[in-house]
DNA sequence: TTGAAAGCGCTAACAC
DNA sequence: GTGTTAGCGCTTTCAA
């Protein structure tokens, strides 16, 4: 077995209280034991067992995430954000897929409520059908939604503020005189493909642009994309523009575009959004509207710990201005 | 304070062993007693503490993950299907980015110790650094390497065959007429750079190939690719194939290539390792080494289990043999 | 300042 | 088949 307080204790020749003071660090322990228990600690190579603390403390300095898909490039580099500002709290991530499914995502909910999660950030599936997960989680845990949110859903958000974001791709195709623009993004079941349909919608109105382009709808990902582009190509003719509801898909759709030797930016002008790590490295490179992952991070982190402090406290939507990165699948002047 | 059983057995009218007996499906239990717990265990809406179930029990149901870096797609790929096959099992994944540094790998190994998971899956940084880390590990809990693995040092491995999988690229290469090679690829502090470099020296030995071209060695990214792209350019000659260490690096190579307008496959043969996700997708699509991840990661928990029930088996490596995967940047002829 | 002891919620002997 | 009880390892009152 592992060594535990007891022998420490023991060896020093304290109680286990007295044992226990110095090893957390209490004040009120006479300097000549801190020393003893700290040199037995060392001696027997002590380590707490952080599961009878949380136990005991009733907090595991953990805290639990749950994103749609972790293949998805998008997600590790939010993951990657949270995880780096956990650690420096001294707290731990315990990450589930939801494998883009409404019931595996409420069962790993539970799972992590079982576990006593300090805490639970989630990018729910879908705008409609994560709710009864939600439901469940709030009762139970400190949550705040980021990049997608439940709608009707009174939980913390923090994510892009997505109408914004494809409204600068918009203006950015239309002030290089693009006038017909195509959208291809995923069905509108999550908060983010809504949100980047009607921010789509609402710049062409704004702009006075034609309302009747194709609007393909499938999944975030790049076989989408490439699925969209030859559908789009079948339809005869070309619209000036392609809004991607993604990188993912704007990379498939790219592909796709060049084996039929049509040319981005000078044929059609394509856009994604996230930046990806491999936006930069397309051919073109593409032009996308950036997410700051480690704002997005921080602020979900800010606003869990706020409500993990507080539990009452009045439900907070936090929407961050995207940033529009102009890159050569606009901008045929390289 | 949430429910506890001893709320669902005063409800059930019964002892607390009694319900933990039904709660736990065990089978020495009255159908009649089994009935009213399980009633009152959902009316109550009972959930069990996982946290005090694992103090009891001596086990987690976790399983800690440690890789070097989540942002690059190769491990979340691996997490993904490892994180899938623990939800069968129904054991949660507690995951850890090493930040390419041995120092936090070593902190975050003994985080995961002290967590008490029920065992450790981890990419070491460092074929030679993360020894401490590994050493400190294996004392405490069960733990397989996967992916890379640390010289010398007796532990469960679980990865693809480095050295075949970069014979077969050079192999393939060699037999579309190349005769002159650069590999670019990471520094050997890795066990997978040092394996692929190898296997690199070898098939060019074993070929009759010439051993002098040039062996440009930085990181695991892109932006490595890229500057070492332009260092080939601006030496002058481009060998007839380029091989690099992964598909990262080659997507970086390409792009920097594309610039230059070099022409991939015609002008110079380009390869990657890993096949990622966009390797299909990079113009051209890349050929590379394909990496099982969903057996990596069965294999990698098959070994964890194994030593789990058992901690003093004999140490076992499992090498899988990588699959080729030829795509245009290795042939012209679309 | 120190120690004794209660108890976090649960499971598993052990009795009946 | 069911209940009583001891503890998993730790923290934190409460007394001294």
């Amino acid at each position: 077995m592992a060594v535990t307080i007891r022998d420490v204790a023991e060896q020093a020749g304290v109680s286990i209280a007295t044992a226990s003071r110095v090893l957390t660090g209490s004040k009120n322990v006479s300097a000549d034991l801190v020393a003893r228990v700290d040199e037995s600690a060392r001696e027997l190579g002590y380590r707490h067992n952080a599961v009878a603390r949380a136990l005991r403390r009733g907090c595991t300095n953990t805290v639990g995430m749950i994103v749609p898909e972790i293949g998805n490039p998008f997600f590790p580099a939010i993951v990657e954000a949270v995880e780096r500002r956990l650690q420096t709290t001294g707290r731990d991530l315990l990450l589930c897929d939801s494998q883009q499914d409404p019931a595996i995502e409420h069962s790993r909910v539970m799972a992590l409520v079982d576990r006593q999660v300090d805490g639970l950030i989630i990018v729910p599936v879908s705008a409609t059908e994560s709710h009864t997960a939600m439901e469940k989680a709030v009762g139970h845990t400190p949550i705040v939604q980021i990049d997608r949110y439940v709608e009707e859903f009174a939980a913390d958000w923090v994510g892009v503020d997505d109408e914004l974001g494809i409204s600068q791709t918009v203006e950015h195709v239309a002030s290089l005189g693009a006038r017909t623009m195509a959208m291809v993004s995923a069905t509108l079941d999550s908060s983010a493909a809504l949100r980047r349909h009607a921010g789509f919608e609402k710049a062409l109105t704004r702009l006075g642009l034609p309302l009747d382009g194709p609007r393909l709808l499938g999944t975030f990902r790049a076989e989408w994309g490439r699925v969209a582009a030859c559908q789009l190509l079948e339809s005869g003719s070309l619209p000036d523009a392609i809004i991607c509801g993604n990188d993912e898909i704007a990379v498939g759709l790219l592909g796709e575009l060049r084996r039929n030797q049509i040319r981005v930016p000078q044929d059609v002008l394509v856009t994604g959004f996230d930046d990806i790590r491999f936006a930069e490295m397309t051919d073109p490179p593409l032009t996308t509207v950036r997410q700051p992952h480690e704002q997005l991070a921080s602020e979900a982190l800010r606003l869990l710990d706020a409500r993990i402090a507080q539990h009452d406290l009045p439900v907070q939507r936090i929407s961050v201005a995207p940033s529009l990165v102009v890159r050569q699948s606009t901008e045929g002047h390289a």
